[in-house]
DNA sequence: GACATTCGTCTACAAGCGTAGTAATTTTTC
DNA sequence: GAAAAATTACTACGCTTGTAGACGAATGTC
């Protein structure tokens, strides 16, 4: 169990063109500079995304299918792979590495509807029934 | 209400530092650079951690008295000035913006302490009683 | 007070990122 | 099939960050 290969960390851009992609399966790269502009204060070149996504391939954090006219760019990575890196990486530089601090600053610093509270108190319980048979290695703060 | 002038980003090595700083309050250049050295794996050298002081000095994250010999390093932002904002941009990019959805990682996700589920719940608990009062703008998912 | 050490400033440089122009290639459209 | 438009490749450049050397100023030591 050698956690393969972390997804590595990218620029705030690289990772707002992530998104663009991890909502809209493989896309060409005109459609994830539209994606990206509609959105976006600044409007940026065509070229300039295609550079991104190009250094992006070589980083293996995408893929490109070459046979298919326009390329079509595609995450190699999942959503959910990046969060739980970045999430660690995060806790660890602004709160020591305890997760609880994040999530009572969650909980107290932003605005939560009752529906919100509702999905995570249900975690909460989930956890407390399931937990003991999960525990990872370091210290659980 | 303008949000007083965010804490601007800053690079991983530069938070570290601010750590290391808000921990042991007003501090030299070299005993930062020993904070430092003490637990990092890469040892670095005196006048890289200097650099990074006063660069850090430039952009107003830290102060600097320069009648004392050597000089004494202080942060100007609070760890919790910065940890607001840091999250904030996180949730946003990484959560598009859903707060619950990376609190209910950190709970499904990371090794919680009974202790630290028991913190959780307390400060739920604080929330729903307190909440409807303290409500911020933007789009409370 | 001469020598050694420590400190602070300035300069440098490579890598990474955002940004895009230019040139070459491919596809589309008359 | 020639001209126009879109796509891809290559190159470049400025800024930031991490990294530190050189060198002069301040301080400490006999």
């Amino acid at each position: 169990m050698t956690a393969k290969a972390a997804v590595p960390e990218l620029g705030p851009l690289e990772y707002q063109l992530l998104r663009i992609l991890w909502k809209s399966a493989p896309a060409t790269a005109r459609e994830v500079l539209e994606g990206y502009n509609r959105k976006a204060p600044k409007k940026l070149k065509y070229t300039t995304i295609m550079t991104l996504l190009t250094r992006m391939v070589e980083k293996r954090v995408l893929e490109v299918d070459r046979r298919r006219q326009p390329f079509q760019f595609e995450p190699r990575v999942t959503r959910e792979q990046m969060q739980r890196d970045r999430v660690n990486e995060f806790v660890n530089l602004f709160f020591e590495g305890r997760a609880v601090d994040l999530a009572v600053r969650l909980v107290e610093e932003t605005p939560l509807s009752p529906e919100a509270v509702r999905r995570l108190e249900a975690s909460l319980e989930r956890h407390k029934t399931t937990s003991g048979t999960r525990q990872k290695r370091g210290a659980g703060q």
